[in-house]
DNA sequence: AATCGCGTCAACCGCGCGGAG
DNA sequence: CCTCCGCGCGGTTGACGCGAT
């Protein structure tokens, strides 16, 4: 293969490109189409090497390329694909019109990967860090046999509907639930989940989604309202009560029941749903209600109603109520990075603190 | 005002693949 | 089959800008 740099001639130009310099490619491009790179620069006029020409083309004077910020689809696109492909930027690229290899590998290891590591994410395999999160003890000493034992069963196997479950992800799970129910004979015990917990549990989900797809190729989401404080208004999660989403697993939507309008996100069996009005009161769910492998956080305020429903977290049915209240009517729970803005649908994302979104504090308050 | 540190991103480099001769 | 060429890919570098000190 013994192939000589096309580089290493004397007298070619090397470094940023002038005006001068786009100006004659983009004219030569226009005039006779790209390819031939290595005889390009010669007949425009350039004293670069073709690989140069060739790269300044592509990542920066083709005419359809896409500048400015990712957006979120885009960047979401790029995590799911980045937990599929791993470093095929040009593959990735491909799912990203107007967007180039170069950038997308650009913007994963100034960004993305960055606040992956920060979460405790290895941005190579899309998992938590066990080095950083040992906590399997927590599921088995603290979870099961110690807060949660009379409530949640923890089943012998994890593998549930066909979806098997990634130890990490259900060890993060149990951190969630353990730090929240630590005292279920205290009403009023108040513990507060901070925002690297919730940033944690939202990228557990998505690594749990990426490394565990569904076998069964769609994504359910609860297609009925979490109606006030009447948990027998929930409905049983049979199969008609769930709408198959075929398309984005990651996908939000909103939809309109009556005056209530929810808000869906879809990760896998993952729900997060958001009955947007002016709920006043106690919200309950019943877990009862909901079929082996979801079950639901609800948090409520005077305004906010947020419901996260976690599929196939744990596989047993639980036979309990949950009122969560946030510390203010004001605050925003980034569970899911779910944020719940206002009646007039503004979606929200399950990756929304990628965004810098600054979560306030939430407090679960009087479990059981 | 000067310096430093850090983040960003365009550009470079080396390697490998596929095709043509 | 071998060699060379053209090209694309992924990793890395370094110039630049900007905020903090």
């Amino acid at each position: 293969m013994g192939k000589s740099p096309c580089c290493d001639k004397d007298g070619l130009k090397k470094g940023p490109w002038t005006v001068e310099e786009d100006k004659k490619l983009v004219e030569y491009i226009q005039k006779h189409g790209h390819g031939k790179w290595r005889t390009l620069p010669k007949n425009a006029g350039l004293r670069r090497c073709g690989k140069s020409c060739r790269l300044r083309w592509t990542n920066y004077l083709r005419p359809d390329i896409k500048r400015g910020r990712f957006t979120f689809e885009e960047e979401e696109t790029i995590i799911q694909l980045h937990g599929v492909l791993g470093n095929k930027w040009s593959a990735i690229a491909a799912q990203l019109p107007g967007r180039t290899d170069n950038e997308i590998k650009n913007y994963w290891n100034t960004h993305i990967k960055k606040r992956l590591l920060k979460m405790g994410i290895d941005p190579v395999t899309h998992s938590p860090r066990l080095d950083l999160l040992d906590l399997s003890s927590i599921l088995t000493s603290s979870l099961h046999a110690h807060y949660c034992s009379q409530f949640i069963n923890v089943p012998s196997s994890l593998n549930t509907n066909g979806y098997a479950m990634n130890p990490d992800f259900l060890d993060l799970t149990a951190t969630l639930f353990s730090s929240s129910f630590k005292s279920p004979e205290v009403t009023q015990n108040v513990q507060e989940i901070t925002p690297e917990v919730l940033d944690q549990f939202q990228y557990s989900l998505l690594a749990n989604h990426l490394h565990n797809p569904p076998n069964n190729s769609h994504f359910l989401s609860e297609n009925r309202p979490m109606h006030s404080n009447n948990a027998s208004e929930i409905p049983p999660s049979n199969a008609s009560n769930f709408v198959s989403c075929h398309q984005n697993p990651m996908s939000s939507y909103w939809q309109a029941d009556g005056d209530i309008q929810h808000q869906y996100m879809n990760i896998a069996e993952t729900s997060v749903s958001v009955p947007n009005h002016g709920f006043d009161g106690s919200c309950r769910s019943n877990l009862d209600h909901f079929s082996s492998g979801h079950h639901v956080f609800q948090s409520n305020d005077a305004n906010k109603v947020q419901n996260f429903g976690l599929g196939s977290s744990l596989s047993s049915p639980m036979s309990s109520s949950l009122t969560w209240n946030s510390s203010s009517t004001t605050s925003t729970a980034y569970l899911g990075g779910c944020n719940n803005e206002d009646r007039d649908g503004h979606s929200s994302h399950i990756m929304s603190s990628l965004y810098d979104a600054a979560p306030s504090s939430f407090f679960v308050n009087g479990i059981m």
